[in-house]
DNA sequence: CATGAATGAGGATTCATTCAT
DNA sequence: TATGAATGAATCCTCATTCAT
């Protein structure tokens, strides 16, 4: 007597049924915080029942960890890839990964894994391994090789490549964390891409580039 | 019904029992976020009942709050005075800057606020408000006119004293989320000190120093 | 971490539970008021847990009106249909009323709900208006119509129906106060149906009755 | 070095003290019932500690218990004397009856103890049959004798004393349970003066008054 | 595979009562 | 006597997880 109405067709594969979850928990996740996020709404706004949440991740922490793993493995092999591939001048490099970061926050669109990995790491110690490891330990190796190989070639000089790595993506960070914590606060946003860009010249200016 | 086992002698000072308070709330905030700290642990670190916290903060946001306001204004003062009465040179005023920054990390004593701000921000808009304006905001402002000062004396140039602040602060936001977040993670520890150096020197040869 | 004990076979229809739950929910407010009754003693009784009854009812208050609507609704329809569709001489109607009445207070099954809404009742103003509306305010309806005819046909005299059904309804009022109140605490209980039926007479009598 | 500035002059005389505090239980319990009214409240509205609540009451039972005894023993007393010194026709001390209850009713300074009584009987048995026996009983003793000497001079007839006056109390019953449940949900207040002196009229013709 | 009703441990908050001062 | 800070049992409600269907 009672007639089922499923909400979408009765099977979709299940890639997209993962998918969609992990989509739905990203939203979740973004907004409430690990804590905050509810294992129902992450369901219902996946369209499935909480059963087939768990059906594909047995935790809460299972969801979290898989949602990291997905967004980010893709984004790092991309950049890692460009990063180690290129050869050559530096100012244009940097130029364009300040701009591709600029245009992210503009857009709105900004990835809030480093705001979910800077307030649960403690939580999740493994989580924070994997992350150094395969995210922010690819990206500096790639932005490493980039400085080395402009040291060798005289472009700049006065530091190691892994230092110039690592003094690179502070004003990055700090546009990305400004943006996530302060952009509901602010009365004048703070406009990341002329910092951005400031930062550069005034990086490679230190740096002694040519 | 109610058999009180007093935990210390009835009576200590108010002022006292409300920092054991604070000072178990920052332990456990810290260690478990707002959603995962409990009440229960903030009470028995403070060696006080659960009706004792709440006799003097009657939700635990108002606790987190009350934390928040009571170690940051001190602090923020401090920093103020020095930077606003400061007038020499000013590779010297941000390598003590530095120093301290590197100084608290490496003590362990890292404040962990930058953290919990950061992860609560959406859940107390109010809060990371008053942070940008009375913390963040303070310390740009004494840094702008530290830069500004040097910028009219010709110590440096190429960009304006504002933007300078802004940029100075970024690895040093850096070192204290790379502390927070990856301190357990990292096999060989990044030490902050040679790399805020580095910084300083690098950035200040990017504003042309003299 | 949670091992369910399924008290009863896992499925019974959901309206089965509600009932249950409502039953549970009766006997427990009924002995010891909205604030008194435990969530977790209707649960333990209707047989099952906690969530579930929050699964149905979001809010004690809300379990507390739904309890009110489920019960009471149907009798006063029942009674509402009686009394409109009577036309025959008034004495036995009254006392076909004042006999159930009567009956009801011997069986011990009388409803508690007058007593809930005496004490409740500023609690719940909405409650209450839902109560004077429908609940009393169509039985008064009822009786004033059944006195209307009854004075239209000049079998009684000397008030308006509206008045005659407030002056009947209060020893009906007061017999099931009394029970609620005093049953326990009478030496040699109070029987109400010698009152009810001295009270019809005393009534008619009163009102001329031809 | 702290310099109490007491509410009041230090010492007020205990029976004061113990009066403002059951003035301030009265209006506590009366908005609240016996559960929703808070210890604490009492004391502030009293304008003494919490802690001299308790110097004089033990329990907030105790309290309530005590509220009920103070003020109804003198009424009770007026009342019975009034009612059994009492030796003139019916009607006027009848009437005298249900103006004073309109009265009171209309001043809003309605007697909250029977709703009390109604609502908490279960929870205080004793209490129940204390005010049964000292309140209730009394005054139908009082009521019975009037009606006992009616019946005897023949103003009346056609029932007993006891049960005159059960059937005269009732519509009073319903007038002021009328008011303390529904006063607030009422387009049209119920007037209860109108009514009451209509009952006193059919009531006395009912009985075959003379 | 998928569902969603059911579970119950867990945690924030309240407040009657105690007792050192 | 009088105070009010301190206590902690009690209770509402949430939500991750399970499992019968």
């Amino acid at each position: 007597m009672v007639e089922p109405t499923p909400l979408r067709s009765r099977r979709a594969a299940p890639e997209v049924r993962q998918a969609d979850i992990l989509d739905a928990a990203l939203a979740e996740f973004s907004e409430h915080g690990f804590e905050g996020a509810r294992m129902e709404d992450v369901a219902r706004q996946a369209r499935v029942s909480k059963g087939t949440v768990y059906l594909y991740y047995p935790t809460k922490q299972a969801l979290f960890e898989a949602l990291i793993m997905r967004d980010i493995a893709p984004r790092v092999a991309l950049a890692s890839v460009f990063l180690k591939g290129y050869d050559g001048p530096l100012e244009p490099a940097l130029m364009r990964i300040v701009e591709m970061v600029g245009a992210a926050i503009a857009s709105g669109k900004l990835p809030v894994y480093p705001k979910l990995l800077i307030a649960e790491a403690q939580r999740f110690p493994a989580l924070a391994a994997f992350y150094r490891r395969e995210v922010v330990g690819k990206m500096l190796e790639g932005l490493t090789t980039l400085f080395d190989r402009a040291l060798a070639r005289g472009e700049i000089s006065g530091t190691t490549g892994e230092m110039a790595a690592h003094l690179f993506i502070a004003p990055i960070l700090k546009s990305v964390m400004w943006q996530l914590v302060f952009a509901a606060a602010e009365e004048v946003p703070f406009a990341p891409e002329p910092y951005l860009k400031a930062h550069v010249q005034l990086f490679l200016r230190g740096l002694n580039h040519a």
